[in-house]
Order: structure tokens, then C-alpha cells, then sequence
DNA sequence: GAAATGATTTTTATCAATAAAAAACATTTG
DNA sequence: CAAATGTTTTTTATTGATAAAAATCATTTC
């Protein structure tokens, strides 16, 4: 086996979607059409739309792709056979050292890595490569990989430049123009945050998701592509600890939608002295937490 | 072929070099203090000791190893059969991207890459993969490679970075303990520009190495792996820009020593005004000369 | 018996092969 | 003749194989 056909996999099952959302009888859309929203080219749309034809979804004849029928639950793939090899290694690799009782400066070794995740050694390699870039692993030419390790060190030194990011991007708020795209986008999110505060008691994990995307638009004004790359590191860091760290996950989600809502409202104030308070506060509280998620484990 | 053997040939001739510094008769070190000073493995030394042994430039029999003959020229592996191939690949790929006139946007073709660069296209990928974090480049699942393009928007993107975390790192010179390894590194690099001022008329060229270290010198006090990263960009496009760039060269150089000098000078006055002053200042002139050769070509 | 060498095992660097997916080109259809 | 489909070519994602190099274990020597 040389390559899984997950592109061709996830693919199908969005349009599967698309299908059950459709009547029976309906049309589906062109080629081009459904390429483009599914993402994919038109080689794997097609290859779908065999698929689907084969098991008299639709009837596909040219381009009339009448529907016939709705899917059942067991046609769609599971969840593994969807996502790629690389986040597939991607979600292993952190559980394995954010969570597994690695030491630090504990050697790496790539065919090993290999088998456990099962695939090949250059995924490994490739992997390993590219999220080298999050600093939490390290090699020098010929030697092995070697785990830094999610310490507190680590921790600290993301958190200071993510606060100096982030104040120099806020700074620019101050004289942000008032038809920049920004704002929108801040009010935007101010409502999905009143609304997630007002539904707390349930949806509560949903937070971690917004507060990515909060801090993203933010860093964003700063057009800088360092800044962005930087954004990217803090989210997959926050994203498997809000994963895994579930103590007073709650409370904290609640009092840091409170902060993003006074961090809001300084920002509209245009006034710096209230914008880098409200900043350094909700920053410093982020940090808190992720240190404090170290301890446990 | 699945490996060619660059280490061990690069390590033979420093090897050959440590042979010639000793007289003919005298015995080579052990096998692990040799291992040591060429940083690799006891088998690569050995193999080197066979190699030797064969060309009877050594009589190596258990522990004596003893120097029969100096080398003759001609023993040395070439430059080009001593670098491993990621490095022959960041060499030429970089002199593609920085002197070759290819549009931004352009996509980037692994095969095409490997055939140019004759390589096999794992070798390609993995370093496409390593040198995307530099910002240059970059890459959807499943889609090409696209040439972000050493563009004016990246060399100020570049800059912008650079004198926020500078600035963040000499502010901490304010309170700098006079225990600091920083001082005493500031003191050698001092003299060291101050030597090379003298001789800048022949030496010039030797600027870039010099500019290199003080910088991570400065950015070396913030104790941060990001701006550690941060800084091997910064390093690596000034080092293939004052290898391309040699416009006005003594003079830039001799300006920009003058410049590290009086800088110098306010780190150790700890005057956090002029510090920021003469940061601002020469960072401002980096930034220009690195504009400046962006429209020449 | 610690330090050095000798021998063996493990791991990395690199290449080549191939199915999946994208891209490009050619043909048809309203 | 533009937009859609049909066909072919190119490129990427992934695997497995292997020599180079590192790491480990075993034996000797001073």
C-alpha cells in the first residue's frame, strides 16, 4: 500500500452531506461547482461520483446526477479513515508527549515512532521535521531527535512572545481606521461570546475554539507573517491542552470570556493605557493556567 | 546509491589537517579523544583510521597510531563531496529564489527540484518542508509548493520581528548583572570590530560572519527559544544577502561597524534612551540596505 | 578496573517506486 | 463559443529498501 485515499474519503462523506440536504429527484450541482466546495479537484469528484452511482445514490449520466436516494448511516467513513496520515501523527505525537510521562531530553527514535503510529518512517521524518518548528523538539545532523519537552521553561517562552505579539498588534488598534475589517470582526465575536456566556452551563467547551479565533483576528492586524506562523504554534499548544485539561474547564472558560469582553470593550475605547491592562490581564491569566496544567501531570 | 558518505569525507580532511599539524613519526590520539575533536562517531573515526592506514599514511595497528607521512594535496576530498546534501540543496535552492528570476506565486516543483538539484525528492520535500518556516515559501495539503518570494513586504515583515524582539532583549541590559556572560562576550566582540575597522580596507568581507554573532549575542539574553528561531532566519537571508549583494560593500560594512560600536557603548551605559536610540538606528539601516537590494534585481 | 579497542546492533539519510490527487489538455453540449 | 464533461499527464503523499553513521555491547590492555 503506497497512499490512503483519505482526500477521496472525507470528500465523499461532505457530499453525502450536501446530498441528504438535497430532495430526492434534485440535482447535484456541476463538476466545477462541487470541486469547489468540497475543496478538492475535479479528478476526486469524479471518483466520488462513480461511487456514489455504484451504490444508487445517484444516477450519473453526463452531467444530469439525479438523486435517487438518501444515505444510511454505515455508508459514511469512520472518522480514522478521514483524516490524512500527517494529522493522524500530529494527534499521537502530542497525546504521546503532552500527556505520556516522556522525560525530557529523552531520545526520539523514528522507526519507532513509526511503528507505533503505524506508518512509514518518512511520514515520521517528515512530520517530526515540520513541527520541529513548535520548539518542543530538537536535532543536530545525523544524531536523533531529541524531546525538549513540554516544561515550564517552554511555557514561559511562549508566553512572553505571544504577549509581545500581541501588544504590538493591539497597539495598532488605537488608530485603526474606522472601516477596517478588524472591527467588524470584534463585534462579531463580542455576540458569539455573549451568546456562548449565556449558554455556559452546556456548551462551555466551545470556548477554545473562539478564543483561537479571538486571538487570531487580533495578531491579525499586524500583517506579519511571523506573527501568523507564531498564532498557529499558540493555537495547536492551547487546542490539546483545553483537549486534555479538563479541571474547572467551566469556571476558567467563563472568566475568560469575561476578559475577552473587557478586552473588547478597551479596544473600542481607542485608549492605549486600558488596552494594555485589559491585554497583559488576560494574557497573564492564559498563562497561569497552561503552567498550571504542567504541575498535574 | 542510497548515501553518500559526506561526513566521513569531510571529516577524513580535518583529519589530514590534525595529521599535518603533528610530525611525521608522532602517534594520533585515541580513537574516542579523535572522535571528540571531529564530532562524530567512534565508526566514523575508525573507518577514517582504515582509510588512512590503507593510504599508508598512518601504521595503525591496535592503539599505536603512527604518523607515517604528511598528505599530499591531491587527498583531499573536494568541497562539494563534503556537504551533506541538505546543505548542497539550501545552497542552491536559496541562490534559485533570491537571484533567479522567478515571480512570486510561482509554483515550486518537487520533482523538477530534485532533477535540478540531482537529488532524490524526499531529500527536496524534507527541505522545502524545514525552509517553510522561514516564510519564503508555502503549501496547502495536497497542492503544490507556491514561492512566496523574497519580496519588500517580507524584508519588512522580516525587520518588524527583528527590532521588537531586539528591543525586548537590550531592554533587559538595563539590569543586567555586571556578572553577565553577556558583558564579557560584548567586551570580545567589541575588540573584534574595532580589529576588523582597522583592517577594513582588505578584511571587509569578514563583516557578515561578525554581524551575525553580535545580533545573537544581543538576542541571546531574552533565554527564548522563539527568538533563538528567529534569529537563524535573520542569520541565514543576511548571510546569502551579503554573499549576493557586494554593492558598496566596505562601505556599508564600515558604516554598520561604526554603528555596532556606539551601540556597544549604551548597552554598557545602561541608559535605556540611548540604548533604544542606536537599536532603532542600526536596525533601521539593516532594514534599508536589505530594501535597497531587493531593487536591484 | 578504568580506559581503550574490537565487534555488533540500531538508527538515520537518502533513494526509488507507486497509488492518490491535482492539473492540464481535448472534446462535447447547450 | 463559453461552460461543462471526458481523457491524459503531471505531481504529491506515502511506503519500503539500504548504505552511512551512531550507539551499544563485549573484550582486551596497561
Amino acid at each position: 500500500m503506497t497512499k490512503a485515499n483519505t482526500r477521496f474519503k472525507e470528500s465523499f462523506n461532505q457530499c453525502l452531506g450536501i446530498i441528504d440536504d438535497l430532495a430526492i429527484g434534485a440535482e447535484l450541482p456541476g463538476e466545477v461547482a462541487l470541486a469547489d466546495a468540497l475543496k478538492v479537484s475535479r479528478t476526486t469528484v469524479r471518483n466520488i461520483l462513480t461511487s456514489l452511482n455504484d451504490l444508487g445514490i445517484i444516477d450519473w449520466q453526463g452531467r444530469a446526477k439525479v438523486i435517487l436516494r438518501h444515505s444510511k448511516k454505515d455508508e459514511f467513513f469512520s472518522d480514522q479513515e478521514t483524516s490524512p496520515i500527517s494529522e493522524r501523527i500530529e494527534g499521537k505525537f502530542l497525546k504521546w508527549i503532552l500527556h505520556g510521562d516522556i522525560a525530557p531530553d529523552a531520545p526520539l527514535n523514528e522507526l519507532e515512532l513509526a511503528r507505533q503510529f503505524n506508518v512509514g518512517t518518512s511520514s515520521v521524518r517528515e512530520f517530526l521535521i515540520n513541527f520541529s518548528r513548535f520548539g518542543l523538539i530538537d536535532k543536530k545532523q545525523n544524531q536523533r531527535w531529541v524531546l525538549r519537552g513540554f516544561t515550564k521553561e517552554y511555557a514561559l517562552e511562549l508566553s512572553d512572545v505571544r504577549e509581545m505579539f500581541e501588544l504590538h498588534a493591539v497597539r495598532s488598534f488605537v488608530d485603526l481606521p474606522d472601516d477596517h475589517a478588524a472591527w467588524k470582526q470584534l463585534d462579531k465575536l463580542e455576540s458569539q461570546h455573549l451568546k456562548l456566556l449565556d449558554q455556559i452551563d452546556t456548551q462551555y467547551s466551545r470556548f477554545s475554539e473562539l478564543d483561537a479565533r479571538f486571538h487570531a483576528t487580533l495578531n491579525r492586524v499586524s500583517n506579519n507573517r511571523f506573527v501568523d506562523e507564531f498564532q498557529d504554534i499558540i493555537s495547536l499548544i492551547f487546542h490539546y491542552h483545553y483537549q486534555w485539561n479538563k479541571k474547572d474547564e467551566k469556571e476558567r472558560n467563563e472568566a475568560a470570556i469575561l476578559e475577552h469582553l473587557a478586552y473588547i470593550k478597551a479596544l473600542r475605547s481607542r485608549n492605549w493605557e486600558a488596552i494594555k491592562s485589559n491585554a497583559i490581564k488576560h494574557l497573564g491569566t492564559a498563562k497561569n493556567t497552561l503552567l498550571r496544567s504542567l504541575n498535574q501531570n
